[in-house]
DNA sequence: AATAAGTAAATAAACATTTACTTATATTTG
DNA sequence: CAAATATAAGTAAATGTTTATTTACTTATT
């Protein structure tokens, strides 16, 4: 039996990932993936059901995946607040900007029905993603360290500014300077932090 | 001369941005919106230029103009920080809320090359969206009562979180209880304050 | 009567996916 | 231990459908 070539199943996945960054969801076509990575349509039916099985497996476990394995990098649930958080968001931010393409899926996860919904099935029959975080705020609640909110608002408060920072981050590479820098990071950072904090 | 049928206009857009919104960006096709809208597809190309004419509009003009003029209602730049995002906060989610087609597509303004630079090019051109509120941050900025960070960096950590809760209040319309309540909201503004707002 | 707004149907290109065939290798067989 | 075989991996080209956009015509109003 023929083995499957390897370097052709990864260069489905980074080509496709480079198209959706620099033409969009709506702008990828199984043909001109082929044609980009030097193989035939059929090679993609080999390795993927259809179109939508692709853009699914690409964003829940190559791009969540990784950035999931990249954000929890030194991690531990038992962190205090401020360096736990610091932490997730210097290993995102350097995830993320390093990962244009990946990132670019992840925003695209956040309007597409197809994305959405694949990642709402996915949190429910495999657990959430970022499971050590989950647990790192429960206890920050619990030991009274952070404002009562639900699960599901503190992670919009602590995290959605961050992937605006790497559009920003990202947008500026074509401007004169870069004004996201590690500073303004954790200046960020520990703005957030400040205002979730029980003051007691 | 035939006058133009105006339903024909608004059915255009408000169809366009339901299927954008229940079926993604990617899946909105121009005999797909006629159809839905009863008309020819050829009456779509009398009011606009082409797919991306009409994309581009819906966002910049319908879309993104409807949430301008709703996050400014009541809103003055002289307004206390408190004061003010408050009002930018509750205005904004009162409209989004309401208007789920908007949000649908505004998530895709984030993602879509096409939506992302179109909404580039209109700040140059046509000066930013919500001058007012880039007012308003200058003024707190300048009076000291905020942390000195860059316009684009305040954007993002004052309203990136916003819209992520949003996100989540449309997915618990699905689920048992709604978690997004104004209280959450005013507790989330209140702490995005706290943690910029400058100690002195 | 003039004319822009509108329609139904057509067009050519692009689309997701399949068909019919070829190739590379692991495993058997002589 | 080589040659033969089986078989999944792969290709080129085709399929039927859907796509954006246009053509040729009709309609409603000034």
């Amino acid at each position: 039996m023929r083995p499957k070539n390897l370097e052709k199943e990864q260069a489905i996945k980074t080509i496709a990932l480079d198209i959706i960054a620099t033409e969009g969801l709506e702008n990828l076509t199984m043909q001109k993936l082929a044609a980009a990575a030097g193989i035939s349509p059929r090679t993609i039916y080999i390795k993927y059901r259809d179109k939508d099985d692709l853009l699914i497996k690409l964003f829940i476990e190559e791009v969540l995946g990784g950035y999931e394995q990249a954000v929890l990098q030194g991690f531990d649930a038992a962190m205090s607040l401020e360096a736990g958080i610091t932490k997730i968001w210097l290993n995102g931010f350097r995830y993320l900007s390093t990962h244009q393409p990946a990132f670019a899926l992840i925003r695209h996860g956040q309007a597409s029905p197809l994305l959405v919904k694949a990642f709402q099935e996915h949190n429910i029959t495999e657990g959430s993603y970022f499971k050590p975080i989950h647990q790192f705020l429960q206890q920050q609640l619990a030991a009274g360290n952070l404002v009562p909110l639900p699960f599901e608002v503190l992670r919009a408060m602590l995290f959605a500014p961050l992937m605006d920072l790497v559009s920003e981050y990202f947008e500026h590479t074509v401007r004169p300077q870069q004004v996201i820098t590690e500073d303004v990071l954790l200046q960020c950072c520990h703005a957030l932090i400040k205002g979730l904090q029980r003051s007691r």
